[in-house]
DNA sequence: ATTGATTTGTTCACTAATGAACAAATCGTG
DNA sequence: CACGATTTGTTCATTAGTGAACAAATCAAT
């Protein structure tokens, strides 16, 4: 892997700071180019320099996030739930504009799908059926409830200016998924 | 004023402000170019695009803020002392890390001449010894009366973290000058 | 539907930034 | 002083960003 150009890194990160900001103030569709632009203090023809268009641009900015945490869950992968949770749940709060804009109302609702396939891919080998307390119930229901009531607690605190830290988050979220898997 | 390809504000700001930090954080001696490359995230080769070396940095520093504070005196030449101070103690509180470093024990000892020297150019025209109340006293004793005062607040200002608000600041300042002009 | 204005996406010649390489100067420690 | 290591300042070929221009597509309001 050589190194990228750091004009590359740079100008990609403004926009995509700037895409963001625009996001949280207006809808998608009012969003022009230029707008983007103007923000990132960059040149319109950087902005296809990068990326296709607006549709690009925010296809590129969820898979780039999904992959992010993806890296942080396999890192953590043998670590107990609890310690597993806190690198994700800062991560959330380091992004908190990105998710805020993502998760609430008017946001990106290909987003939540995308989020929920991740969710589903993490969750579908620590599914344990053959647990005693198991006994009975359905590895695809397990995984549902779980999945869904994953993304709900992150759309919740998010929704809710992140009324508490992450390493509360992460123990209180990690007890209750020990009690379920 | 043909303007100025954007790229070469960025990579300036960017150096300047890099450097700046690095004063509030290590004496100018300890300041590398690669230091400030790496902090300015630029090539070391594009500092050399701008700036001779870190002394010349420096100067153009000083230069521009020294000359970003004249055209302030300027645009409120025609007001009372109370409002035309207001500008420039935003302008000091805006660019705060700047002032205190180069105003604090180890800074750069050439800035508090230039800044002097700016102050008797804005004043030299402001004393009024034809006044009743200046009978008896001369023109360079009251300049430099009011200038060494107005360099003394400001660094005590810079110094003990700007404890009071500029308007507050601007408003003390102005009576006092009104009282000795 | 028709108009005029805005936005889109692309092209292009030009300029700035990059990073690697290099010799020279400076540093710092034995 | 002498040594190696670091920093300096310059060069150069390559790449990315710029901004202006343009036709085509979309929008908005009558």
């Amino acid at each position: 892997m050589s190194k990228v150009d750091r004009r590359i890194l740079k100008s990609q990160e403004a926009i995509k700071k700037a895409f963001i900001e625009l996001m949280s103030e207006k809808n998608f569709d009012d969003i022009t180019i230029q707008d983007i632009a103007d923000r990132a203090n960059v040149s319109r023809g950087t902005i296809y320099l990068h990326y296709l268009d607006k549709f690009d641009l925010l296809d590129k900015l969820i898979e780039e996030h999904i992959n992010n945490m993806r890296e942080i869950c396999e890192s953590t992968a043998e670590a107990e739930y609890n310690e597993a949770n806190l690198p994700l749940f800062e991560y959330l709060e380091h992004h908190y504009l990105f998710f805020s804009t993502m998760l609430t109302s008017k946001g990106a609702p290909q987003f939540r799908s995308k989020f929920i396939e991740f969710l589903i891919e993490e969750f579908k080998d620590e599914v344990d059926i053959t647990k005693e307390k198991n006994q009975g119930l359905n590895e695809d229901v397990i995984l549902q409830f779980i999945v869904n009531s994953y993304v709900g607690i992150v759309e919740w605190w998010i929704a809710n200016g992140m009324p508490y830290p992450p390493h509360v988050m992460a123990e209180q979220v990690g007890i209750l998924l020990e009690r379920n898997l």
